[in-house]
DNA sequence: CGGAAATTTACAAAAACCTTACACGGGATC
DNA sequence: GATCCCGTGTAAGGTTTTTGTAAATTTCCG
C-alpha cells in the first residue's frame, strides 16, 4: 500500500474548485483546497504537497507569483498552472518555465488527471534519482561529483552534474536553452535570452564526456530547439 | 463525460443570431453571443471558446480586423468567417488566411453545422497533436526535429517540421502557398507572393522523405492550388 | 587572498533561410 | 501537331541566424 499523493488546488472559482477536489479524490488523491493567492501560497510553503494545482488568475497575487516564490523555496516542488486560455505560444513557453507543465482552460478531466500522472511519474522519479548515470561508456556518480571512462578518471562539477541529470530526466526530448537557465540555474521567466553560459557548460562536458567532441554521440545538439542526451539503451 | 463545447456567435442581425444560437443549442454545443464589433472582440479575448463563428460586415469594427486581433493574441483560437456572399475568389482567399474557414451566406444549417465539426475535429486533434507522425515509410518525432526512415537517421529544421505539421492537419485538402506563408510563417494577409521560398522548401522536404522525389507519393503537387500531404491509412 | 568555477565577450564556423535564375512540362491556343 | 504561357522544380549564391569555443573577466568560497 502507497502513501497518500497530496495535492494542493488554488482556485477562486467555487466551481470549478470543488470540481477539481471531488475528481481528485474520484482518482485516489488527497486534495486540499485554497481559495486566494496569499492563502495558497502558504499552505504551499506550511504543507508538503506532492503536487500544487495553481489558477493563474487569482485574488491576492497572481499564479506567477506565487509559482516563483515557492519555487524559491522548493526548487523541486512539482507545480502545474491552469491557464485561462491557450494563449499564444510564447506565453505557453513561459508558462512551462515556472511550472512543470500547464493546462489550458477549460481543460476536460480526462486531460487533466494524464497531465498529474505524467508530472507526478517524472518527480518521484526524480526522487528515487539513480545516484549513478550511465552516458555511452562513461560511468558518472551524481554524488561525488565524479566519473569514469575506462581508465580515466574525471571529476564534474555541481553545474555539471545537474545539467546531465536534468537532461537525463528528458532524455526523450530536446531541451531549450530557456528551460535549462530556468530549471537548472533557476532564473526567472526571463525570455530571450542573451547569455551563452549554456552552450559553454555543454562544450565543457563534451570534452569530459564525448570521445570525439566534434561528432557527438551522447550529448547531441537539436538545431532550432535545445540540447538532448541519448541514454545508453 | 466530455466537457461543453463552447462557441461564440458575433452575429448583428437580430433574425441570424437568434437562429444559430437556436441550432447551436440543439446540436449541443453551449453558444454565447455578441452583436457589435467591439463587443465580440471582448468577449472573444476575455472567455474561452472552443470557436468563434464571426459574421465579417459588424457596426463597429469589421469583421477581419477582430480576426486578425484575436489571432494577434491567441494564434490557436478557432474562427469561421460567416461572409456576405460568395464574392469573389480573392475575398474567400484572403478570409481563409485569416479564419480556419468561411461560410458564405446564406448559408444552410446542414452546411454549417458540418463546418463546425471539421473546424473542432482538426483543432481538438492539434492540441493533442500527434507528437510523432507517420508519412509513408517515414516516422518523425516532431519534438526532436528528427525522423526515421528504415535504417537511415533524418534531421529536420523547425520550419520543416512546422510545415509538415500544417499539411498534416489539413490532409483533406491541397494547401495553397498564400495559406502557409500566413500560417506557418506568419506573414499578414499579404496576397500576390513573390517568394518561391515555399516551394525550396517542399524540394527539400521530398528530398528528406520521398523515396523517389521526381515521383512524389507522399507530398504532392495540386497544380494551380498548392500542395497536398497524403497520410498513411 | 588564491584558485576553481561560472560567466561574458568575441569571433569563427555551420546551418538554415531566402532570392535569383533558369529549366522543364502540362495545358491552352492556333 | 507546333507553339506559347504559366506554374512548378531546383541549382547556385548571398544573407541571416544559430552554435562552437577560445580567451578574458567576474564570482564564489574556502
Amino acid at each position: 500500500m502507497n502513501r497518500p499523493v497530496r495535492i494542493l488546488v488554488v482556485e477562486d472559482e467555487e466551481a470549478i474548485r470543488t470540481g477539481l477536489m471531488d475528481v481528485l479524490v474520484f482518482h485516489g488523491y488527497v486534495p486540499e483546497s485554497a481559495t486566494t493567492g496569499p492563502e495558497g501560497l502558504a499552505k504551499a510553503l506550511n504543507g508538503t504537497f506532492d503536487l500544487i494545482l495553481l489558477d493563474v488568475m487569482l485574488p491576492g497575487m497572481d499564479g506567477y507569483e506565487i509559482c516563483d516564490r515557492i519555487r524559491a523555496r522548493d526548487r523541486k516542488q512539482a507545480i502545474i498552472m491552469l491557464t485561462a486560455k491557450s494563449s499564444d505560444e510564447e506565453i505557453v513557453a513561459g508558462l512551462k518555465l515556472g511550472a512543470d507543465d500547464y493546462v489550458a482552460k477549460p481543460f476536460s478531466i480526462q486531460q487533466l488527471v494524464l497531465r498529474i500522472e505524467a508530472v507526478l511519474r517524472r518527480t518521484q522519479a526524480g526522487e528515487r534519482m539513480a545516484r549513478t548515470l550511465t552516458l555511452g561508456d562513461c560511468e558518472i556518480d551524481t554524488e561525488n561529483l565524479s566519473g569514469r571512462n575506462g581508465d580515466e578518471s574525471i571529476a564534474f562539477t555541481r553545474r555539471e552534474i545537474e545539467i546531465l541529470c536534468y537532461l537525463a530526466q528528458h532524455a526523450d526530448r530536446a531541451v531549450s536553452r530557456e528551460e535549462l537557465l530556468s530549471k537548472v540555474w533557476g532564473y526567472g521567466r526571463d525570455l530571450g535570452i542573451e547569455t551563452r553560459t549554456v552552450d559553454i557548460h555543454i562544450a565543457k562536458l563534451r570534452q569530459k564526456i564525448e570521445l570525439d567532441n566534434k561528432n557527438p554521440r551522447v550529448l547531441l545538439t537539436v538545431r532550432g530547439a535545445g540540447y538532448r542526451l541519448v541514454q545508453a539503451g
